[in-house]
RNA sequence: UCCUCGAUAGCUCAAUGGGUAGAGCGAGCGGCUGUUAACCGCUAGGUUCCAGGUUCGAGUCCUGGUCGAGGAGCCA
């Protein structure tokens, strides 16, 4: 009797009789010899039959299989290196193969370059392509090395609301929703304030879920709902902070590394750039940034992008800022110490600095941008309440939270890693949206 | 909200100064024993985004609109 395997485990197959399940990825004769590329969810394999070997009625079914049916082959694994695939190298010669579905003959994807359009038209398909399959691949392993570095390091995931109470920042980038007698409920953009709440209880929490913003951002960065990692730690500053960011990320990298080789060579990805991440990251703080980004101008021949480089301390940065920041070191970098004025009502004033809030952001390399955002909290009570008069937030909303601060307040910090520019940069793709099965963006909410 | 660009066969695109709308891929049929998005031959496949205008004649020029893309702003 001869084992169902998947695709990812031929090579400890070589020389013995298998099945696989699957679909038809591309079909290819020529004569009397018929390729079937065949993906099995878990990888490509090329499957080879010669007329003279079969029977004629096997062969010619296989000659006009249609692309996409889903087929069960058998045949004996055999290494050769002109087998394409992913991982590729290894081959199977079909003795036997049965059609459970002939897929229709108008399928919509022709295996070549699509527009983004149509391509996004068509994403319930374009996701069984190489490109989007590797890509995918490779996220759902960022988001079990995320799970398992903070696991092992004293965290415990307790997630928090989608649906929230009008609150946090002010309303305009929110979704909102009818909420029975409530009123209305907004969709949580971050998990932070009830994470605060949670180490009071557990010490070391995360949280990982969706979030969503209503912001009318349309470029290669921006998800209207994009999924994000949120620690956040009793006892810990913005030092510490750093420490557990720079660890983390270290770690996914070299779980993507070890785990997803093929995936990233199928997509071209030149992983020099990653094998070379290690703690410690580059620190600067933001007034040094500020300096860099100066000289940077300085320098700049480009007078477009000259003028998209101003910059004068106290302004957050934009896209252009962070690539060019980021371009300076082959690393992640921080970036912390931020304006207060640009910085969220809870995040703690440097000491002797109130003009400078004790928040970092990690800028990726190759010009991917800010993947985490994170700060140390506000931890006196009488600050806190002070700094929500001074943003005009409502008082009675944030009852709780202010609350958390006088029993038992300690120093505590947080941050948040978006999953999708993760993944962007480790791909080292353009473009967000394929990073995420099915995309959300201001202009497009189907399939 | 602003700037720029685009829309022609199922897909990716071409079409001289305004003069019969084409190619490659995909689909169907045939040929070929090592293809890598194979190659070769044949066949089918069009409301040129929509509405109006100019003209003997509009894919092409003009006006308005729709949809999409890239970027900026925005992104606690």
């Amino acid at each position: 009797m001869h084992p169902a395997i998947r695709v990812e485990q031929v090579a400890e197959y070589e020389n013995q009789e298998v099945s696989i399940r699957g679909w038809v990825y591309n079909r290819t004769h020529k004569g009397k010899l018929v390729f079937l590329l065949l993906r099995d969810g878990y990888g490509f394999v090329q499957c080879v039959a010669f007329k003279n070997d079969v029977d004629a009625e096997l062969f010619n079914q296989l000659v006009h299989i249609p692309q996409e049916s889903s087929i069960i082959v058998t045949g004996v694994i055999r290494a050769d290196k002109r087998a394409p695939g992913i991982p590729g190298g290894y081959e199977l010669g079909i003795t036997q193969f049965q059609i459970i579905q002939a897929a229709a003959d108008d399928y919509p994807m022709a295996l070549k370059e699509h527009g983004v359009d149509f391509a996004m038209d068509n994403r319930h398909f374009w996701i069984r392509m190489p490109s989007q399959w590797a890509i995918l691949r490779i996220r759902a392993m960022v988001i079990s090395a995320i799970r398992e570095w903070f696991d092992q390091n004293g965290f415990i995931n307790l997630d928090t609301p989608i649906l929230t109470p009008a609150a946090c920042e002010g309303t305009t980038t929110l979704f909102e929703t009818p909420y029975f007698d409530e009123g209305v409920a907004f969709l949580a953009q971050s998990g932070q304030l009830y994470n605060e709440a949670n180490i009071f209880a557990f010490s070391k929490v995360y949280a990982f879920g969706p979030t969503f913003r209503a912001e009318k951002s349309k470029t290669r960065r921006h998800l209207t709902e994009f999924w994000m990692f949120e620690p956040e730690m009793a006892f810990c500053d913005l030092d510490e902070l750093m420490e557990v960011g720079e660890q983390s990320i270290t770690y996914i990298v070299k779980r993507v590394l070890n785990e997803r080789a093929p995936e990233l060579a199928s997509l071209g990805r030149d992983t020099s750039q990653l094998d070379t991440i290690e703690p410690p990251f580059p620190r600067i703080s933001y007034d040094e940034a500020v300096e860099m980004i100066g000289k940077i101008r300085d320098r700049t021949e480009d007078p477009e992008q000259k003028e998209l480089l101003n910059f004068e301390w106290g302004m957050d940065f934009g896209s252009p800022h962070e690539t060019a920041l980021t371009e300076e070191f082959n690393k992640p970098v921080f970036v912390y110490g931020f304006p207060t004025q640009v910085k969220a009502f809870y995040m703690e004033p440097w000491q002797g600095r109130p003009e400078v809030s004790k928040s970092v952001d990690l800028l990726a390399p190759e010009g991917y941008g800010e993947i985490i955002g994170g700060s140390e909290r506000i931890s006196d009570p009488e600050l806190l309440l002070q700094r929500l008069h001074e943003h005009n937030l409502p008082e009675d909303a944030f009852k709780w939270y202010l609350e958390l601060r006088r029993f038992g307040s300690v120093p505590h910090s947080g941050f948040g890693l978006g999953v999708e520019r993760t993944v962007s940069w480790i791909c080292g793709i353009n473009h967000i949206r394929e990073t995420i099965p099915f995309p959300r963006t201001i202009k497009r909410m189907y399939p």
